[in-house]
DNA sequence: TATAGTTGTCTATATCAATAGACATTTAAA
DNA sequence: TTTAAATGTCTATTGATATAGACAACTATA
């Protein structure tokens, strides 16, 4: 596995060679010694300069994921990637499951607002309609995993806000306001690069990549109660759908 | 919407404005005109000099979604996203549908080799046994879409690469051989930078996201007939999954 | 036929990214 | 205690990235 970043290309050598170490971490490459091999071996690998390896080095442990240790080498700190299973019943909170001790997720900000034609589209009601708007960020053990903003219809779930800051689950703030149950309609994927915010908001390396959901959750008889855009830091997690 | 771009972070600015511009078209910003607005007017936009923007107009026009004309300004030449449904019966061909007129698989290589940990896994046999790996690229209307490395058990699929080099389907190819349905059982989805290889096989933009996943079908007894990791140009697709 | 608005081209300069080499410092093992 | 192997630091040089300004060339329209 030689020669494979590529110069010239608006993305930086170090970045790309950032992101390939962090993949190889991911994927369990290094479990056999836990650590990153050495940086001569690295920049032979990928055909750079020892200090363009320094400088994705540099990143990742700004990431907290490696630490150099002088005289030793290139410690593995971190390696996890959360999966999210994606099925009828998904759901943030109990999908994560046991690869995380705690679940949080905080209300940045929320207004009252008219439904535009995407929201109106993915809550089938008709644009303009009043709709609650929310602005989510989703944190596993501390450390953030998602940005969402969420729309609900306004005169059913008026007190969304409110149970969603005191309970810090969607789920557990449906059950307060009434809706015990509800079902995954309809999910779309994409990816793109962060911007500014929500590098700012996940704590992201600048120029990381974004897995986006959008979602549509109905009730049992298909009454669409939340459509949500989600912001995943794609280095740190990855979907499941099971058929 | 200003200021949205980031300095030093690995990731050069024509590049971030390229995906930028690129993204606000996909979303349907400029079809009133059908025209990206003038280089002066997306240089303060994004608080750049306008040579920095131009740098990401020569970018997009060279993967053929702008054209630049000279006193007149910037014409959009494609907008399109294909959409790709995961569901039990997932299949590429048919999943395109009326998206595009002309759907293509094209077998790179294929070879026969013994099953790694990853593909045990995925395919329920034991690693070492004889499994056949096939390359591919699959295009709609003669514009590449994904790459695929797909792994068939050799015993009862040594006949894949022929069938699919004449029929360019799986789907078809698997009737060939005997195998009349299939289902999929799991997808994972996952985004990382495409490497040298890829960009060059899907004609990416260098530095391109790719929408990676890793898939398996069965037959209708839940026998894994194929696994497959598949590399989409993240700026070319979406996923849709129906529950 | 002017004119405003747009893209195209050129020069110059500053900063970031990458290479190259030398040597210091620390750690672990012989 | 020596030595090999690893990371840390420094200087110097080259090429890519970004800014700045001026002006040419083209298009559509008043």
């Amino acid at each position: 596995m030689a020669g494979q970043v590529q110069r010239q290309t608006g993305v930086a050598l170090w970045r790309q060679i950032a992101d390939r170490i962090r993949q190889a971490i991911s994927a369990g490459a290094y479990d056999e010694t836990g650590m990153v091999p050495p940086e001569t071996a690295l920049a032979q690998q990928f055909g750079v300069n020892r200090h363009t390896v320094r400088s994705a080095i540099a990143a990742l442990a700004q990431e907290g994921i490696v630490r150099a240790v002088q005289g030793r080498g290139t410690l593995i700190e971190r390696k996890e990637r959360l999966n999210f299973p994606i099925t009828k019943r998904t759901r943030f909170t109990a999908g994560i499951g046991e690869q995380a001790r705690e679940m949080r997720g905080l209300l940045l900000s929320y207004s009252e607002e008219k439904a535009d034609a995407e929201v109106a589209r993915g809550l089938k009601i008709r644009s303009g309609e009043p709709v609650i708007r929310m602005e989510t960020v989703r944190k596993a053990d501390g450390r953030p995993v998602s940005c969402a903003t969420a729309w609900f219809p306004a005169g059913r779930f008026g007190g969304m806000p409110d149970a969603y800051k005191r309970t810090e689950s969607i789920t557990k703030a449906f059950a307060e306001l009434g809706l015990s149950d509800y079902v995954r309609a309809t999910t779309e994927i994409t990816a793109i690069h962060a911007d500014e915010a929500d590098t700012a908001a996940l704590e992201l390396a600048p120029g990381a990549i974004l897995l986006i959901t959008k979602a549509v959750n109905t009730d049992l008889e298909g009454v669409p109660v939340q459509y949500a855009v989600s912001r995943f830091a794609a280095d740190r997690v990855q979907f499941t759908i099971e058929n």
